[in-house]
RNA sequence: GCCGCUGUAGCUCAGUUGGUUAGAGCGCUUGAUUGUGGAUCAAGAGGUCCCCUGUUCAAUUCAGGGCAGCGGUACCA
């Protein structure tokens, strides 16, 4: 075939920040998700689905705009002209199905839900463009108990999927808080409310930066990154910035400001509501330096964090940051009903979380494959096909070689599965009355000795013969060797 | 979005001072070693040398412009 008759092939790529996940981390995955589908239980939350996509308008303000079409969602317009777009988390949609069957549902109303989420933006380390969120909400509950209650649920969840205490703490602000606080600095009313936001944003990089970065950032220099692109500067003046920090340091101002004391009154409130219940300072914290989004959240806000040391590709300690979060929006349903409905609610990005214990666990071994059953001889597919269901009626997770190649290539094949053991019946052992059941985790042991190659096939290591009819006993044994 | 770095085989990378069939290691497929994972040996598959335009007799190589990937930064419900 001449190079110039060639059919284009495509290549098989992935979209951007989408990614393939294999067959151990879908496991370890789902058992994860089984544990904090138990907590959310216990708690007494009920399962809500809502589909992958939502009418635009519907999630609320991220729409395609104008100015940049496909910022923020993924949308797409249907035949009839409305726009939908892909769910960008758990929380908008929600407030859709709450605005929808509002008076039929009990009040409050408790839901947890999980699944993908799409976020058109520039993916990064660790960060996905599709990615499992996994949620629960209080809807209809205006008191702090509801938002104390997510806090501690936070924190069982942690424990829940195997990291211990002292590993991760729960850090809850409350926004009245750092609002409070920008009103004794004179950054009150609407003139400032670009200044605020700055402000907040620079804040919520205190454990990304160091100190004197921050200031950059505050202050009215601004601050240049590695790569020599400028951020601009908030504005404050020095004694605005010193404000802010001993407040940050201290948790306390000379200041007066109601909506300060009011916010402080509502952490205490829920400070009291833990410790009550047992949860002490080592897994829910005060910090008043915690800020999260900035758009929705009117009340308390809290953040998990791990705290272990996280090491990158490098060996370097890297910060690993929040594996969820949550707080208090008591403006979402508000968009469709008019009124505002009070809620509160926490988000966990499971792959963070996932990624946080792999890190924590180190790696395993892989999970041990099925077991295979070789074709010896062609002519007998049947009668593997038979052995293969016997397994199988037994309980052993097994299969029969389905490809075309030769025995080589089907211990190759096992191998690769991580098969624990391959089950021979070849003319010898069919005239015997006879199978061979070769162990491959103990073979593989024994082949680091090996220095003949000669001596090493004629010797068949690790492998044993049986009558058919004891074949499941005699798998059994083999896989009972390489528990746990 | 902004800044920087990088684009040659599935992966990691050589190489071509511009010239005819572009290479290595690893990986993959098939086979040999009487029916056995490692090792060895043999054969094989796999490339628009990121794309476009320009310069040139000739561009994977030089120039300009794109695009993509990675990293930083910004945004982050």
């Amino acid at each position: 075939m001449s190079k110039k008759q060639k059919v284009r092939r495509p290549k098989p790529r992935l979209p951007k920040g989408m990614r393939d996940i294999e067959a151990g981390e879908i496991r370890a995955m789902n058992a994860m998700l089984e544990k904090i589908r138990g907590v959310y239980e216990l708690y007494g939350f009920e399962p809500l689905e809502t589909p992958a996509y939502e009418y635009s308008d519907c999630l609320g303000k991220f729409l395609p705009d104008q100015e940049r079409p496909n910022a923020g969602v993924f949308s797409f317009e249907e035949d009839g002209g409305d726009w939908l777009s892909l769910r960008y988390d758990l929380t908008a949609p929600l407030a859709r199905y709450v605005a929808a069957h509002y008076d039929a549902l009990p009040k409050p109303f408790r839901r947890y839900a999980t699944g993908s989420v799409w976020r058109n933006e520039k993916p990064g380390p660790g960060r996905f463009r599709q990615f499992t969120q996994f949620d629960a909400d209080t809807v209809g509950a205006p008191t702090g108990a509801a938002d104390a209650e997510m806090c501690m649920m936070m924190a069982d969840v942690m424990e829940a999927v195997g990291i211990k205490r002292g590993d991760y703490v729960i850090r809850v602000n409350n926004r009245k808080v750092l609002d409070g606080l920008m009103e004794t600095i004179g950054l009150d009313g609407e003139e400032h409310a670009t200044t605020r936001v700055n402000v907040l944003r620079s804040l919520d990089k205190m454990d990304k930066f160091p100190r004197d970065q921050i200031a950059l950032l505050l202050g009215k220099e601004g601050r240049k990154d590695e790569s020599g692109d400028f951020t601009k500067g908030a504005g404050l003046d020095k004694e605005q910035i010193a404000t802010l920090f001993i407040f940050l340091d201290n948790g306390k101002t000379e200041k007066q400001n109601a909506l300060l004391e009011e916010g402080l009154g509502e952490l205490s409130d829920l400070q009291d509501l833990v410790r009550a219940a047992g949860y002490e300072e080592d897994r829910i914290r005060i910090d008043p330096s915690v800020i999260r989004g900035l758009e929705y959240y009117t009340g308390p806000v809290f953040e998990a964090e791990v705290t272990f040391d996280v090491k990158n590709d490098k060996g370097q300690v890297v910060q690993f940051g929040s594996v969820g979060g949550g707080g208090r929006y008591d403006g979402l349903v508000a968009r469709f009903k008019g009124v505002e409905v009070p809620a509160t609610g926490m988000s966990i990005g499971v792959s963070r979380l996932y990624t946080a214990m792999q890190m924590l666990a180190q790696k395993d071994r892989p999970d041990p494959g099925p077991v295979l059953v070789l074709v010896m001889d062609r002519e007998r597919l049947a009668d593997y096909q038979k052995m293969t269901k016997i397994l199988r009626d037994a309980g052993i997770r097994s299969e029969m070689y389905v490809g075309s190649s030769g025995m080589r290539a089907q211990m190759k094949y096992a191998d690769k599965r991580h098969a624990p053991c391959v089950i021979i019946q070849g003319s010898d052992e069919y005239e015997a009355g006879e199978v061979t059941i070769k162990d491959l985790v103990k073979g593989a042991e024994l082949s680091k000795e090996i220095e003949d190659n000669k001596d090493w096939r004629e010797g068949r290591p690790a492998q044993f013969s049986v009558k058919s009819d004891e074949l499941v006993e005699a798998v059994r044994s083999v896989l009972a060797r390489h528990e746990g």
